[in-house]
RNA sequence: GCGAGAGUGGUGGAAUGGUAGACACGCUAGAUUUAGGAUCUAGUGCCCUAACCGGGCGUGCGGGUUCAAAUCCCGCCUCUCGCACCA
């Protein structure tokens, strides 16, 4: 058979396809529930419906595809499900653009996606599909929703919230990025509002989410997510005002009480106008206006300088009874702690800035080892010995921080405290295209849960949903006006609808029945497959969808739904592809990739192991198309180890070929356990181009052998191409049936080595040896290597290091 | 400022104490071809040498440990990401 002929037969358009669609008439990827094997859920991040698969997809979806083959073909009964998060932003702003609704755009997506999806040549079961828009998916959401409401982890308060201008719409605290504080969907500058709107008591969690001993996540995410709870221990200190009361503050440094020479308020305190006196009025209340106005960017820059105002009033330390002046200074932030801080120069980096430039009293309490006395230069924030403490004199700091906690608990001034960085989940949205929240306001009952049997509360089809930063919902009569489940008056509707991240925070339970309508899941499947065995996605859901998730399994498991506590037991990161430019692909930068081309020319498996082979997973990177060729090349190469010539005689050594199978064997087989999809497909190209240089020299029953075992180590990667060569070998279908190849350590060992030889380090000579080769054998041998011979001669050997099958290193003088 | 990760040929990358640059891309030369493409063969870190034989240098920079360092330790530089007045 002819190269040309053979190219031609590998035609991916028609083979790949061909392939698909035996496979789906053949039922081949549906689950298999066999409970004599070990079971594995598999899982991928629920994609967005957005329009098109993006490259991005491809390079999220495929490697973990190939992972999902590879537990399968290990024996294990594998659940690969997909589905679509297709609530949110997009669809309404889309519909909005081009006047359609949003249901009929997502729709429309979906169904291109699928297509696509089943393009990619994965195993992905079909049939568990989710659409998390669908009234019996979001009918969970809104049952979830009244669960938590009974247990009083749902509740409705007026808080400052973070309000995105451009999508209209509030936003968890997780969804505002980074130091400029932009919304995590549009990147647009969010601003400060207060208004009434739902949460959920992430809160009473923050402890049990900082344990993350059952689960093996990357460290990275575990630190994202510790310092996003950012839990700190100290103690809650009573300060009198005289003629208000008392204000609490919160600290890290009970032991620095002592030190407190004046008292700080955020400006949003609600004690401040009580408290400031007559002649500040004037001067604290422009100040506090200043405040409110001021960007939250400007607010928080950490290089301003700090500015406060004097009150006019003092407070009194619990401590030693001083009375120390009361400021409002916009570093104290009234969203932690308790918005009021007890301040210590001498000990903390902003009261020392800030008291150098009032001229407070900067009073050291903790001596630093090794201190002389003497004015400081900055703030001590170190360990050390107590002084200026009255009765605490010359206690170490680290005792003194329980010694005066327990001394303010006895006098009732004080407790033990732990304060959280980590807010509540602000789960109210101000757009049509989500699930409804499922509560009824009536004048005479208050706020009112939908009964259970009332659910779902179905999102009206024909509202009016131009975003004016009202919830659209409120617009649509039908919907607003009902009547009281409890006395039958008149009554309305919540027209807030849920953060989508709420979807895709229980959607791996919702899998394994997604029409099942007696509960959220089918627990007695979820016996079966729960909990996520291996789940791979990006980290830039660190602190949104993967704390969430915890945090609804954790509920779940308290309402007695699931037996374990946590969702997810091992999660993978991978990388992020990037536009050519290295910037993040975007439609408005113009540098998103399509692959559709890239399939059409090379075939879904070639687009498959490119993306695999371009780098380590976890760590991404710009699109470079270029090597590309490369794989097409070793995929073609590889077919024609089945198309071309065969076996015609026996002269290459049988025992090499079985020991190369066998050492690749092994190394894919640790490679996809690994996540090193890089350098498995770089040792298949090695096998490969190996098997074509011996090809025609080998044995009938050798070559058959290898092939077999090649096709079956390829098949993870190139499923098309490995099923279309074991076809071509007349083997019975399916190669995704087969069982992984064993390899036999025994048969890896080589029998002859390269043996380094090092004269002081540096490398003289490589001499074939035997791979058992004794130390004094070794260095004779390297001594008679005429390459080393002018290194040692006329020197004195004084050392010789030996590395069993590896090296001799010659030390000489 | 704090925390994490990274820095290796023209390019993507491999090697986690023992042959630096596996596997590819690209490039060069040759074969095949009317030509181009495709394919095949050989070469390809840098420098000295006409070439060979040799040899030297080389993993961001500087030092150290070791018979031996891309790899371990100390100090620095650069880049990326995350957090950032959190009391």
């Amino acid at each position: 058979m002819s190269e040309v002929s053979v190219k031609r037969d590998y035609d991916p358009g028609i083979i790949e396809s061909r392939w698909q669609r035996r496979w789906a008439e053949s039922g081949l990827y549906k689950t298999d529930e066999d409970p004599a094997k070990p079971k594995h859920y598999a899982l991928t991040m629920l994609p967005y419906p957005s329009g098109d698969l993006h490259v991005g997809h491809w390079y999220a979806m495929t490697p973990s595809d190939t992972r999902a083959r590879f537990m399968r073909m290990r024996g294990y009964r594998v659940f690969f499900p997909i589905g679509f998060d297709a609530f949110g932003l997009p669809a309404e702003n889309a519909a909005i653009k081009r006047g359609i609704h949003p249901r009929k755009w997502t729709y429309s997506n979906i169904e291109n996606m699928r297509g696509q999806l089943r393009q990619m040549g994965t195993m992905f079961d079909f049939d568990s599909e989710v659409v998390t828009c669908e009234p019996e998916y979001y009918r969970w959401n809104q049952w979830f929703f009244l669960k938590f409401f009974e247990k009083g982890l749902a509740y409705r308060a007026e808080v400052p919230v973070d309000w995105c201008p451009n999508d209209q719409t509030t936003l968890a605290r997780e969804q505002v990025i980074g130091p400029n504080r932009v919304c995590e969907r549009c990147g647009t500058p969010v601003i400060r509002k207060n208004l009434r709107q739902w949460l959920f008591k992430i809160t009473d969690y923050a402890d049990e989410l900082l344990d993350f001993s059952k689960i093996e996540w990357p460290e990275r995410v575990k630190t994202l997510q510790t310092n996003w709870i950012g839990r700190s221990e100290g103690a809650e200190i009573e300060f009198d005002v005289p003629g208000y009361g008392p204000i609490e503050v919160f600290t890290t440094r009970p032991d620095t009480l002592f030190g407190a020479t004046f008292f700080v308020m955020a400006p949003e305190h609600p004690a401040v106008e009580k408290i400031t006196t007559p002649e500040q009025q004037a001067e604290v209340k422009s100040y506090v206006e200043k405040a409110a106005r001021m960007s939250e960017i400007d607010r928080t820059d950490v290089t301003r300088e700090k500015t406060g105002v004097f009150t006019g009033a003092y407070a009194t330390n619990p401590a030693n009874g001083e009375s120390i002046p009361i400021y409002v200074a916009d570093y104290v932030l009234m969203g932690y702690g308790t918005g009021a801080i007890m301040a210590v120069p001498a000990h903390d980096e902003r009261d020392f800035e800030f008291a150098r430039q009032y001229g407070i009293e900067i009073r050291p309490v903790i001596a630093p080892p090794d201190w002389k006395g003497g004015e400081f230069e900055e703030a001590y924030t170190g360990e050390g010995t107590m002084i200026n403490s009255g009765r605490f004199d010359g206690t170490p700091s680290d005792e003194g921080r329980e010694k005066v906690t327990a001394w303010l608990e006895e006098r009732g001034k004080g407790r033990h405290a732990v304060s959280y960085r980590l807010r509540d989940w602000l789960i109210s949205r101000q757009r049509y295209w989500g699930t409804p929240i499922p509560i009824i306001y009536c004048e005479k009952c208050g706020t009112v849960p939908v009964p259970e049997e009332d659910l779902p509360v179905l999102l009206p089809e024909d509202a009016e949903f131009t975003p004016t930063g009202e919830s659209p919902l409120k617009l649509d009569p039908d919907f607003y006006n009902t009547t009281c489940p409890r006395c039958g008056g008149p009554a309305t509707r919540e027209t807030d609808t849920m953060d989508t991240f709420m979807d895709s925070s229980w959607y791996q339970y919702r899998y394994l029945s997604p029409h099942y309508d007696e509960g959220p899941f089918d627990t007695e499947r979820g016996g079966k497959w729960l909990p996520v065995d291996q789940y791979t996605g990006g980290v830039e859901h660190a602190v949104m969808h993967l704390l969430y998730t915890r945090f609804f399994t954790k509920v779940m498991r308290d309402l007695g739904l699931v037996d374990f506590d946590e969702p997810m037991r091992r999660l993978f990161n991978q990388g992020e592809i990037l536009g050519p430019d290295g910037n993040r692909m975007s439609k408005s930068k113009g540098n998103v990739v399509n692959p559709q081309e890239f399939v059409d020319r090379y075939g879904a498996d070639v687009l498959r192991c490119f993306l695999m082979f371009i780098g380590p997973w976890n760590e991404g990177g710009p699109w470079d198309g270029k090597g590309i060729e490369g794989v097409a090349r070793f995929l073609r190469r590889a077919h024609t180890l089945v198309t071309g010539g065969g076996p015609s005689g026996a002269e290459a050594d049988p025992a090499e070929i079985e020991r190369r199978t066998n050492r690749t064997i092994r190394k894919i087989t640790q490679d996809i356990e690994n996540f090193r999809f890089n350098t498995a497909i770089a040792s298949l190209m090695e096998h490969t181009n190996y098997l074509l240089a011996v090809r025609g020299r080998v044995g009938e029953g050798e070559w058959r052998e290898a092939l077999r075992s090649f096709v079956l180590i390829l098949a993870p990667f190139a499923p098309h191409h490995a099923e279309e060569m074991w076809a071509e070998m007349g083997l019975s279908y399916s190669v995704h049936l087969q069982e992984w190849p064993q390899w036999n350590e025994d048969l890896v060992a080589e029998e002859e080595i390269t043996l380094v030889v090092q004269v002081n380090g540096r490398l003289r000579d490589r001499i074939q040896a035997p791979a058992d080769i004794a130390e004094e054998d070794a260095r004779e041998l390297a001594l008679a290597s005429p390459k080393v011979r002018p290194h040692v001669e006329g020197k004195e050997i004084r050392k010789s290091i030996y590395v069993p099958g590896r090296l001799v290193n010659l030390v000489v003088k």
